[in-house]
DNA sequence: GATTAAGCAA
DNA sequence: ATATATGCTTAATC
């Protein structure tokens, strides 16, 4: 089993060995009656916080009363529990404490087990062998939401577990669903409705003192409909749609293992569950859609989340848009997937769906948008992305042009028709400020009308704040979240299930790799020795200043070096990533390489961009955190990170993303390469670990590269002689002093001591192999070839730096002049 | 009118 | 807790 590397893990291990079995206090939830009315005047800031805890697995175990287990072995030994007798048959592993379930991932049934678990539980970590879920009320929540039903849970888990499911799960399930999931608002020919499948639940919702009140007058009845079916709902894009009915080719696939002459049923199929339900009631009643707000936030504070619904095909209100995707448009397996579970019962879900970069997110939302064919709002995070989306739609629909509207700073548009789309950023819309003339009246024109969709692209960067505001401005009938990586370091990642919707579903990098829809990658760390003279610097400095020594660590840069040699030999193209802006200019400078910070003018950039994606002279560019996000490089197949932030693992998985769209992907034996420049013995390789969780998760195994071999021979290679690194050393020194001044000198003064301090040189707990760089690459000796860089020459000179480096000096003045009033 | 810089926010 | 990047608006400049 891999290391203790769990991506959700962070925050609750510690306490939790401690911690009794999960069993639900269902007293809170079951009756309203208890309800006071100070409750009501909590405003609903104060009770998402509440709420979002209300239902982590860790406070339900923390609230029950039983405690059966014996905590001294660690919550994972399973030891205790008596295994089926044909259990080597089947693939789980169930944990009664904190209900972590390993799947064997080589069984036969392991397919099928995973595609249920996704479902289910959050993917914990997914490495080779061993896979690792665990259930949560989130993600209870989410299976709920696309149709499950708890006993479905519970008979798959006992069917594929290798012990009896542990009781405190099946109570757990059972009880955690009771309320979930069973209260839907619907908007139906632009009435909202309250709506359940279950006549008690409504009677509770009209007895509570707050909802109740809410019916609109005049429909005393309760309103009795069949629950609705997926019926002639046809995604556009799949097969379905081109007319070939898919008949169940993974359903019958494994031979499965028999319990008491019972044969597992391996009916995981959620797209299913929606037309087995034909005989299912719903009842409902109407509440104005003033009062949406309000019973949304109460039915959150008793503990029965309202889930969003929007029926667009019985919504007669707003208008149709003609859109369709083109007929050569296919969706690809996942893609109709995520999508099926966001249309399940032939409704448009509210919720979040999770790609990995490259995989077709746009997409994703281009074909729900075509379903609904109906307003939609879509929201990026940079004004490059609105181009972009907008280009997508463009792309893949027969949307007339003019239908599709930019609302940017420099971009104002409407469309002339009734209906269309408006792709915007997210400032734009929460802009709380002094709006311009144009932008203001375009936000009436926004606020004013109600829309079918409401697209969120990279929802992982929407802060809660931020996402209320935007939600609240625009009437949305549905949304739609859209991210590569549901991660955040801090735990604000949780809120989204609330103010979005569950996550509807994840993808498995590796799977999608296998497939061939996302580039296979070749992760290494490579590990650079400090230079003596560099690493005794670093001993005496402060942490700001040991940061820029194993950045500038010249065995660094010559590791850099060779590996752009190499890449570029073997015809790849490379991105190098740099996180600080001095080291960037300095590396790119010496490589004479051209490259791309923040201050870099946007023509510039677009002619550095298009340089590295059509002239064959220019093959590695530089980037600063800029290449982070949204940048579309299909080109490039190699990657090179020379310094990063601290441990953030989004900004790592976001980094391989841009490598995973490589156009070479499927050519024959084709790999990217993603390598970490790390200085050895310094704090880098804590972060470098850390950095990596995420990754390994996700399957990735990193390499660990100690010595590229043919270095010693390289021809040209910079900072060969001791008297170069000590210039580069001086200089380095001297950039930090300048750079920080005053405080530095401060620090100076007093750092002694804490220089004195060794760094936590630890090594990195996680499993690795060791392996030389031919190993990974193929090894092959390459003829020297000249390559003419003038191109690069050219581009680089037309960078002016010079004036973006006086923003960023006055920038720092700035700072220290707020420093220092500050102090005084 | 179009481009650029500065200031502000998150 | 910091460095960096971005977007929007306004004002200034060509």
């Amino acid at each position: 089993m891999a290391p203790k590397r769990k991506a959700a893990d962070s925050g609750r291990s510690s306490s939790a060995s401690k911690r009794p079995t999960p069993v639900p206090d269902v007293t809170e939830i079951s009756s309203s009656d208890e309800y006071s009315d100070d409750q009501d005047e909590v405003p609903e800031q104060n009770n998402l916080k509440e709420v979002v805890s209300k239902f982590s697995l860790e406070s339900f175990s923390k609230k029950s009363h039983l405690d059966k287990t014996d905590s001294r072995f660690g919550y994972k030994d399973l030891s205790s529990l008596p295994l089926k007798r044909d259990h080597y048959n089947r693939p789980l592993w169930i944990e009664p404490v904190k209900g972590t379930i390993t799947l064997e991932s080589f069984s036969p049934l392991a397919p099928q087990a995973q595609d249920f678990l996704t479902t289910i539980a959050e993917p914990l970590s997914r490495p080779t062998h061993l896979h690792e879920y665990r259930l949560t009320g989130h993600s209870l929540y989410a299976a709920v939401s696309v149709g499950l039903k708890p006993q479905d849970i519970v008979e798959f888990l006992d069917r594929l577990s290798k012990t009896p499911l542990p009781e405190s799960i099946r109570t757990f399930i059972i009880e955690f669903t009771k309320s979930y999931g069973k209260i839907k608002m619907v908007l139906r020919h632009n009435r909202y409705y309250v709506e359940t499948t279950d006549p008690e639940m409504l009677q509770r919702l009209l007895k509570d003192e707050v909802i109740g009140p809410q019916r609109v007058e005049s429909t005393e009845g309760i309103i009795e409909r069949a629950a609705p079916k997926m019926g002639g709902l046809v995604i556009p894009g799949t097969k379905d749609a081109a007319g070939v009915r898919e008949t169940g080719t993974e359903q019958n696939a494994a031979a499965a293992p028999r319990n008491d002459n019972e044969e597992i049923a391996v009916d995981y199929g959620i797209d299913d569950v929606g037309e087995d339900t034909d005989e299912a009631t719903t009842y409902s009643f109407e509440i104005p859609p003033a009062g949406v707000e309000i019973v949304k936030a109460r039915c959150q504070a008793i503990g029965c989340p309202a889930l969003e619904e929007y029926d667009f095909q019985g919504d007669t209100e707003n208008a149709n848009l003609d859109m369709d995707l083109k007929p050569a448009a296919r969706i690809r397996s996942y893609q109709e997937k995520s999508l099926s579970k966001m249309f399940g019962n032939g409704r448009a879900k509210s919720g979040i769906i999770v790609l990995p970069c490259g995989a077709g997110k746009t997409l994703v939302g281009i074909t729900a948008a075509a379903t609904i064919k109906k307003g939609t709002i879509v929201l990026c995070t940079s004004s490059m992305s609105v181009v972009q989306w907008r280009n997508e739609f463009l792309r893949w629909t027969t949307i007339d042009p003019s239908d599709v509207a930019i609302f940017t700073s420099d971009h104002k548009e409407k469309f002339k028709r009734s209906t269309g789309i408006i792709v915007s950023t997210y400032s734009m819309v929460s802009q709380t400020r002094a709006r311009s003339y144009d932008a203001q009246k375009m936000m009436d024109w926004l606020q004013s009308r109600e829309w079918g969709m409401m697209i969120l692209d990279e929802v992982h960067v929407v802060p809660a704040s931020m996402f209320r505001k935007v939600t609240s401005a625009i009437a949305a009938q549905s949304k739609l979240g859209l991210t590569a990586t549901l991660l955040r370091e801090d735990d604000k990642i949780k809120d989204l299930n609330f103010l979005i919707g569950p996550k509807l579903y994840e993808a498995n990098w590796m799977e999608l790799a296998a497939q061939g829809h996302i580039a296979k990658v070749q992760c290494a760390e490579v590990w650079c020795p400090m230079t003596t003279e560099f690493y005794s610097e670093y001993l005496r400095e402060s942490s700001r200043k040991q940061a820029l020594l194993y950045i500038m660590n010249p065995r660094k840069f010559q590791a850099c070096q060779f590996l752009i040699d190499f890449h570029e030999k073997r015809g790849d193209k490379i991105i190098v990533f740099s996180d600080n802006v001095y080291a960037l200019e300095r590396y790119a400078l010496k490589l004479n390489k051209a490259y791309i910070y923040g201050g870099t003018p946007q023509n510039e950039r677009m002619r550095i961009l298009e340089n590295f994606q059509h002239n064959e002279q220019v093959n590695t560019i530089f980037l600063s955190k800029i290449g982070d996000t949204s940048l579309d490089l299909p080109e490039a197949t190699c990657l090179i990170q020379i310094s990063s932030h601290y441990g953030s693992r989004r900004q790592e998985a976001q980094r391989l993303g841009r490598i995973l769209r490589a156009k070479r992907r499927n050519d024959e034996g084709f790999n990217a390469f993603f390598y970490s420049l790390v200085s050895k013995d310094t704090n880098e390789m804590v972060y470098s670990a850390k950095r990596q969780a995420f990754l390994v998760d996700q399957g990735y195994a990193f390499k660990v590269i100690t010595h590229l071999q043919g270095i010693e021979n390289f021809e040209g290679l910079s900072y060969a002689t001791p008297a170069e690194r000590r210039e580069l050393l001086q200089e380095v020194m001297l950039q930090n002093e300048s750079s920080a001044d005053v405080e530095q000198v401060n620090d100076d003064l007093f750092s002694m001591r804490s220089g004195n301090k060794r760094p936590g040189a630890k090594k990195p707990s996680a499993k690795r192999s060791a392996a030389t760089l031919s190993g990974l690459a193929g090894g092959d000796d390459m003829a020297y070839i000249e390559y003419n860089k003038s191109k690069n020459k050219q581009l680089k000179d037309k960078t002016g730096h010079h004036p973006l480096f006086k923003k960023m000096e006055r920038e720092r003045q700035r700072r220290k002049k707020e420093r220092e009033t500050g102090v005084e």
